[in-house]
DNA sequence: TTGAAAGCGCTAACAG
DNA sequence: CTGTTAGCGCTTTCAA
């Protein structure tokens, strides 16, 4: 009878024990026996008896317990989350960058917080404002606002990684790159050693200002002018992309090949052309920067810089979470590769 | 002197203060003569007279002061964030899935916690015990585990959302579903209407069980034979789906038309097909499920139906979200869409 | 090996 | 309108 006034002060839980709020240490220890220290010895490893260690976890088991880690958080002061920032989610370049944090990620133990800004700044800086008060172990983005507003996070005592974007004036943040210099370089020299000497640069501007420089200084150190008139602005995304290849293809601005800064604005390209009538290659060589999965699946299948999106989430939460030390040394580069397959051929003789 | 006695106790915060843990509740408090009570009141919208109100936001920007959720959380017995577990976050279906998922969780003030299962039952168990374990208000799952091991999950008191799966025997379980059946018969009769009998599906099999149902029975509708050889087995993989594909191409066993269950294995065949030196649509016309983007750049484009998945993120976490009632009636069924390319024409007369 | 107790940052009930 | 206080679930000294 005993047993029973215990059973009727613990509550309903014991039989039946409706879904409501989840068993806490309390219960547990109670259901155990024991005290809740030993419970959390249990449960996070300190020394208990074998004995006592069974009892406990069949009473956990018994009531479905978990640990709460929001307790847990509260008195370590960490939470055991990241934070990741990206501009589109459905973008193929931010799907790999998330698939490398999530594995990188998942070998250390932590879990991620996820959430796009879609360009917009402000909303941006809202999302690091709410992974703070997330209490997050610290921030990876591929950060779109202004330097000055990651600064001020870093400043509230975040860790940040900077992915694919360089950070002026901000040395706390430790940057993962893609060399796009070195991609471009090459992509600029395969066009040029095919023959090419007029070709347009399509997407100039904004986020490919690197991708840009490195066009002109490669076409530059190889001896070849360069036409203004092939270098057109254009906004990675759909519409622009495609005002912009349609702007330059239409006006038979005379380039032989078209260098497309990024996957949307090549696919636009590719578009345009179809549309126009233009064979690929034989009329005009594309290719563009961004390997994504259609380029193989085009007719002609497209030449692309390929960019490691999966490592470099990888690294940069690497960097985040292994790297505490802060003192790395500039920035990680990370590699890209020429992939030439049949969009580019010699320029047609005029 | 007794200000510079009152700093002193407050420590080395006041000037210069260092990266170090971030400010709580009771020094904004202490920084702005009041109570704690007061200063959660300003944070979290209670009365408070403008003038005390000023006082204590100056001083919570003074420390950059930001409420801790973790805090929070523990107090309020919820987090406000909201799990997603998907098969593979590079899958465009996914990636849709999950922006629709952050589109709407943003209208509610949740954030989101993104884990990827890879297929692999035991670790998307693990994940969801982890997000259970982070008191997510909920889970967003594409399911590939057994339905046992979900209702486990609902059993410890979690809400979840099942999208693109049905979890069988588990009525608390909501359920978002895409009517692929729908698509599939719209496109049989298409390629029916075409002229085709010996219409092929490949990817037949685990997860597109549906799809091939659906095939089956409107070919039967329509009163046209399926010819067994012609149903072949494939993983939503690259290896399996060229696998499959080159297998039924090569073996010359006379489809004039293929019906990919997937993007992945529409993608094998449109590879295949071209290594084989197939004209598409003149030798075999060529039709997927799932409207990847690349559809549209093959050449020639290919005919595919669409599924919305972003929808299908926005209205599971609707559901998650909103309707807490459990009283809803059915599955959520979205239409898909028949989007006809040109990848697809009438059978070769033999 | 084990238990009691303090305290992580916050909210809410209760006094004043 | 404002302050005091208890307590959310957990880890971790400190004793026993």
């Amino acid at each position: 009878m005993a047993g029973t006034t215990e059973r009727g002060e613990a509550g309903e839980r014991g039989p039946g024990r409706r879904a409501g709020r989840p068993a806490t240490i309390k219960d547990v220890a109670a259901a155990a026996g024991v005290g809740i220290a030993t419970v959390s010895r249990v449960f996070s490893g300190g020394s208990v008896s074998a004995d006592t260690r069974a009892r406990v976890l069949a009473a956990a088991g018994e009531l479905d317990y978990r640990p709460s880690a929001v307790g847990r958080s509260l008195k370590l002061q960490r939470t055991g989350g990241i934070g990741l920032i990206v501009p589109d989610v459905t973008d193929p370049f931010c799907a790999d960058l998330i698939a490398g944090v999530l594995d990188c990620a998942r070998t250390f133990g932590e879990h991620v917080l996820l959430d796009a800004a879609h360009g917009d700044a402000a909303r941006e800086a809202a999302i690091a404002d709410r992974m703070m008060e997330q209490r997050v172990d610290g921030i990876i983005a591929v950060p779109e606002g202004a330097p000055a507003a990651w600064r001020s996070v870093v400043a509230a005592g975040a860790r940040v990684v900077s992915v694919d974007r360089v950070l002026a004036g901000a040395p706390e943040i430790l940057t993962v790159l893609i060399d796009d210099r070195a991609g471009v370089r090459a992509l600029v020299e395969y066009l040029v050693g095919l023959g090419h000497r007029r070709i347009a640069f399509l997407g100039a501007g904004a986020p490919a200002v690197a991708r840009e420089r490195a066009f002109r200084d490669t076409l530059a150190q190889l001896g070849v002018a360069v036409d203004e008139d092939l270098v057109v602005a254009a906004r990675p995304e759909r519409d622009s992309a495609y005002a912009a290849a349609a702007g330059l293809l239409q006006r038979q601005a005379g380039a032989s090949a078209v260098l497309a800064a990024g996957h949307l604005i090549g696919e636009a390209a590719v578009l345009v052309a179809r549309e126009l009538d233009l064979r690929v290659p034989a009329d005009v060589s594309i290719a563009m920067v961004g390997d994504v999965s259609w380029a193989e699946l085009c007719d002609p299948p497209l030449t692309a810089v390929a960019r490691p999106g999966h490592d470099a989430g990888y690294r940069a939460c690497e960097l985040l979470l292994r790297d505490r030390a802060r003192a790395v040394g500039g920035p990680v580069l990370l590699p890209t590769e020429l992939v030439i397959r049949g969009s580019c051929g010699p320029p047609r003789r005029s």
